[in-house]
DNA sequence: GCAAGTGTACTAGTCGTATAATACAGTCAA
DNA sequence: TTGACTGTATTATACGACTAGTACACTTGC
């Protein structure tokens, strides 16, 4: 059974969104592998204090993208498979990239700078 | 006159948060300067292609922080000193940094292969 | 003075996020 | 079989972001 315990939901993003994110980290990650069991709708939205709705949006969005199985009266399982894993990396992490660089250059940070900035504030930040 | 040839507002980011951010970041670069005038609300909406009011809202928020002055029937201008620029970077880069490596830390990224990433990409970034 | 441009304010409507409540259909274990 | 749990779907409501249109007060340049 996949764990929410990390998952801490922020202000400003759509709550369904940062739930299509950690799933798709952990799977990154390895914490989250190939036939994982997710909580249920219910027991989530309970779980994270939110409605049920929220999750379903996020469960529905998850398996457009062929991420999760449902079964009715069953449950929803993970469905990875080592390309899905390798075009998830690519894609989160060309994203993250992206946006830091493009931030680091709007402010007139240079390359050695970002690197030092990084280097120096890495062990401050919880995962 | 402030120019905003480089703003390319992103979806699912509000339009004034952005509009915040871009002002806020030239004047971390040092591109916009204490004094500088900004476009009017009328021209600025026009130039952008998006609701005046979206503008008042953007410009009004940035008054609240004392970044600029506006003057009936004159225009708008940036209000900035050294201290003001100097709590802006500091707030700018630490909401980017710990941004950019709680994602990473989220994915299994360690921090050697996090420099390693952002060093490989960082000139292929536009800012 | 006058007209154009400016900041400011207000109301109304659309759209997306999130909530709330309910209903129906399927699975599984006792 | 039955009951508890599951996935799925629908309708209604609330709120914020954004759009749309309008109005008023003020400054500036002619």
């Amino acid at each position: 059974m996949i764990s929410f315990d990390t998952f801490h939901p922020v202000d400003g993003v759509p709550i369904y969104q940062q739930i299509l994110l950690f799933i798709k980290r952990g799977a990154v990650a390895g914490t989250i592998r190939d036939g994982d069991e997710l909580p249920s709708r219910r027991m989530l939205s309970a779980l994270l204090g939110i409605n049920p709705n929220t999750v379903q949006k996020a469960f529905h969005l998850l398996e457009d993208e062929n991420l999760i199985t449902s079964q009715m009266g069953a449950g929803s399982n993970m469905t990875l498979s080592e390309d899905k894993i390798r075009e998830l990396r690519e894609e989160l992490l060309a994203d993250d990239i992206r946006s830091i660089t493009a931030s680091l250059k709007q402010m007139g940070i240079d390359k050695a700078e970002a690197l030092r900035l990084i280097e120096r504030n890495w062990e401050d930040t919880e995962a």
